[in-house]
DNA sequence: AGAGATAAACATT
DNA sequence: AATGTTTATCTCT
């Protein structure tokens, strides 16, 4: 594979303050050649911002000095680059030009000249976090992937430095002139965790939504269920303030009922005792997850004979699911007053981004018309206009669309670097449907359906005769 | 009616 | 016991 393309991408990055992190042996970035699976023409490239996002989680070692951090390619809420052009105020710092894309993190990519990027933290934590590394040298970075069990992974909550919380890169405060999500974000430090709660649904997105974005940033798009335990404990409150393992009912639930999320064979590699892995489909990684419940069944229980519980007996469920949806009520409300007084507000999952497309671009559609389809890819063409010669049939975005990670199946969260496949992710960040230049092989009847609905479905479960199985998939399919 | 959360029953690994 | 699948039930929009 040549690299040409790539080592003038490579060379032309502006490594800034990043430049010891780059360096740094142990933190095993991707090679050039790596690169040069992404677009690149000479006259301009498309190089996904991801590829080269770096985040340091202390939250898994402390002190962070001496026990090493953790890295991932695909970060949560970490670093990622910027172009170099645009200091602290400026007034669009996911752009180039006088024009922002916009985006959310990991979910777009975008194009800029070489020259434009930087890498440089997104917030005051990791800005002190990050003079702190640079100052250490980072010597043992490596050093947490020695032992993948998953017992010194798990992240240190009571650690001294302050847990972070997501925030889509939209609502950073330096990502864009004026149109800061103005909600409340409870990320100063001045709030507590009880102060958190009370705050209207902070952003927590449904367990859908929230896996997505775990699978989404891991690599090969997989992960195996206990990992997305400690994902959803470290970086969502679902597992606050809960005695219960509610929570990971809910994201068993979620997993196995949404089509955007599928079991991956396992015994295809060294680790197979690690249990089985949920990936997120092609589907999903291209149009975002859809909700869970529309894959629920809309006929009545017809199995039949299934408990000998009567319902009477069976304690009334989803009550707190009713405090839940209340606390969405209110941050709903308040949403919508602020939209009433003019301001510009973003649900941050719901709704695209806030940096309209350059006019000379044209526009592109969300995945979907009708159906809700959060975290998808919601965004614009990101090719820079009047310089794009890219096409749906340029040979290399159809090579790297027919991609597939074949070892994807042997990863788990967090990857090693070696693990991390920058193919990958330049894979996982082509560009979505809706985009004109999109690679779409996918139709809208191609979406997957939940297990219960493929056609085997009498084959194995449950104890109903097959025809009312068979009836209530054909229903489901076409509702 | 649909979305989302949650509980729970039941099945499988 | 942990995981996976499915249904039920609740609140809210």
């Amino acid at each position: 594979m040549s690299s040409t393309a790539a080592d003038f991408a490579l060379n032309s990055l502006q490594y800034g303050d990043a430049s010891q992190l780059f360096n740094d042996p142990s933190l095993q970035w991707p090679s050039p050649c790596d690169l040069a699976a992404t677009q690149l023409d000479g006259s301009h490239y498309e190089m996904p911002h991801q590829a080269y996002a770096c985040e340091l989680d202390v939250g898994m070692s402390h002190p962070m000095h001496s026990q090493g951090f953790r890295y991932e390619l695909a970060p949560a809420a970490g670093y990622c680059l910027q172009p170099a052009s645009v200091n602290a105020q400026g007034s669009c710092p996911r752009s180039f030009s006088d024009f922002s894309f916009g985006g959310h993190i990991g979910s777009m990519t975008d194009a800029y000249p070489p020259s434009a990027y930087q890498l440089r933290p997104q917030n005051a934590d990791q800005e002190e976090l990050y003079s702190l590394l640079v100052g250490e040298q980072a010597t043992h970075m490596s050093n947490a992937y020695e032992n993948p069990s998953g017992s010194q992974m798990r992240p240190d909550r009571e650690s001294a430095m302050p847990r972070r919380h997501w925030r889509p890169l939209t609502e950073e405060p330096d990502s864009s002139s004026g149109m800061l999500l103005d909600t409340p974000v409870p990320d100063d430090g001045t709030k507590s965790e009880d102060d958190i709660e009370e705050t209207p649904m902070d952003k927590e997105e449904p367990y859908a939504q929230l896996l997505n974005r775990c699978l989404r940033e891991a690599p090969g798009h997989t992960m195996i269920l206990r990992d997305i335990y400690h994902w959803f404990a470290k970086y969502t409150d679902k597992s606050h303030n809960k005695g219960t393992k509610g929570w990971q009912n809910s994201i068993r639930h979620n997993l196995s009922m949404n089509a955007a999320f599928q079991k991956v064979d396992s015994a295809t590699g060294p680790e197979t005792k690690k249990g089985t892995s949920w990936r997120l489909t092609e589907d999903a990684i291209r149009n975002g997850v859809k909700s869970t419940t529309r894959y629920r069944s809309k006929i009545p229980n017809k199995r039949g004979g299934r408990s000998q519980h009567p319902a009477p007996q069976r304690q009334a469920s989803g009550a707190k699911g009713g405090q839940a949806a209340r606390k969405a009520a209110k941050f709903r409300r308040a949403v919508r007053l602020r939209e009433a007084n003019g301001a510009q507000v973003t649900d941050p999952y719901t709704m695209p981004p806030t940096s309209a497309p350059p006019p000379t671009i044209p526009e592109a559609q969300p995945p979907s018309d009708t159906e809700i389809s959060y975290g998808s890819n919601f965004g614009y063409p990101y090719f820079v206009p009047g310089t794009s010669s890219l096409s749906p049939s340029d040979p290399q975005i159809q090579l790297r669309a027919r991609y597939t990670p074949s070892s994807a199946t042997e990863w788990s969260f967090p990857a090693t670097p070696e693990h991390c496949n920058l193919v990958d992710l330049v894979n996982s960040k082509r560009p979505f449907n809706g985009s004109p230049f999109c690679y779409n092989s996918f139709e809208s009847g191609d979406e997957p359906m939940t297990p219960a609905s493929f056609a085997d479905y009498s084959v194995d479960h449950g104890p109903g005769t097959p025809f009312e199985a068979v009836e209530s998939i054909e229903t489901d399919v076409l509702q």
